[in-house]
DNA sequence: CTATTAATGTTATATTATAACATTACATTA
DNA sequence: TAATGTAATGTTATAATATAACATTAATAG
């Protein structure tokens, strides 16, 4: 079970996961011949600041923060766009909102463990889930294409009883 | 394996399908004491009119219609909360649309069967996929509430070649 | 260098959903 | 029955999310 949760759910060194994330952007899009442009690999890694995932407009301001001009709405779309098609971010259809993914060139489940609580987003790959997927599919003769499984619980941080509520590991 | 393939996926005589979810949400309401009010009764009904999903806005053309007077959308939005909270409906976060719930009553994975060609919406009670689900959870100790699964993918009816393209099915 | 394509900028608008407040219907009980 | 409270609906406005359409600029290939 390829799984984020570790991080997600504990402390670490975020800036690792940021700039992990991003060099494996540049990797992905060398392989598939794509441009990782400034606006493409500063909305990738608006996406990786926290694990939570972000509105498109969240971005938008951050975005035009960063590069210190205004940003119209469709230049945030078509990179969450580029992004998307090449697997480095999620769409979070619940949510409207968008977060990096940890493992963009393996196969995996689209499995989502959002907290209702910190709003904080792991993601899972599980072949036995997939199989079990698949296999209900097959049963009453659907062609499975693609998924989204959203999961909506508390995620070990937030069901730990704190004094000070702290949720700096997101 | 509680689910409504078979309806959804084949011929059937689809008033049925639509006095059955009447009946059962008027036994569900009187059971907790809630109010189908004409106007919830009517969305209800439209939402059951075929197994595909529809946007609040269609729901606010054919509540408009059936009634003859304009219908504003916060009355529509208010039918449809109050439907997904007795369960009688759900919401299906991907296509930012509604449908009926073939079984309100029973304890259910929120699993949706939606076919990419004919629009169609199966639903899914799968306890073995519960399971595993749970599982899954329990492993990383994040605590389960509730979930949302939507596969997409072609339906029995529409990967079946056909002269006439026939979804009179759904 | 120039033609072509890809990327971005710009303006406007579509689509989905909700806030806030007014009114009406309905039930309870004084 | 009148007064009261609550639930439901009506009404207006607007927030939040997303895309269409067209103009401009940048990058790349021939």
């Amino acid at each position: 079970m390829l799984t984020n949760t570790r991080l997600v759910h504990g402390q670490h060194d975020h800036s690792r996961c940021i700039d992990a994330a991003l060099s494996r952007a540049e990797d992905l899009c060398q392989k598939k011949n794509a441009k990782l442009t400034p606006t493409r690999a500063t909305v990738l890694s608006i996406l990786w600041q926290s694990h939570r995932p972000l509105g498109a407009y969240q971005v938008q301001d951050r975005l035009s923060k960063i590069t210190g001009k205004a940003i119209a709405p469709p230049t945030v779309y078509r990179a969450i766009e580029f992004l998307l098609r090449l697997g480095l971010i999620h769409r979070l259809p619940s949510l409207n909102a968008y977060i990096g993914c940890p493992f963009p060139s393996s196969e995996h489940s689209n499995l989502f463990m959002i907290c209702i609580e910190c709003g904080c987003v792991a993601e899972i790959a599980d072949a036995s889930l997939n199989t079990l997927l698949q296999t209900a599919c097959d049963k009453t003769n659907f062609k499975l294409h693609s998924q989204n499984v959203e999961l909506f619980g508390v995620c070990p941080q937030c069901s730990v009883p704190t004094i000070n509520e702290d949720i700096s590991h997101v």
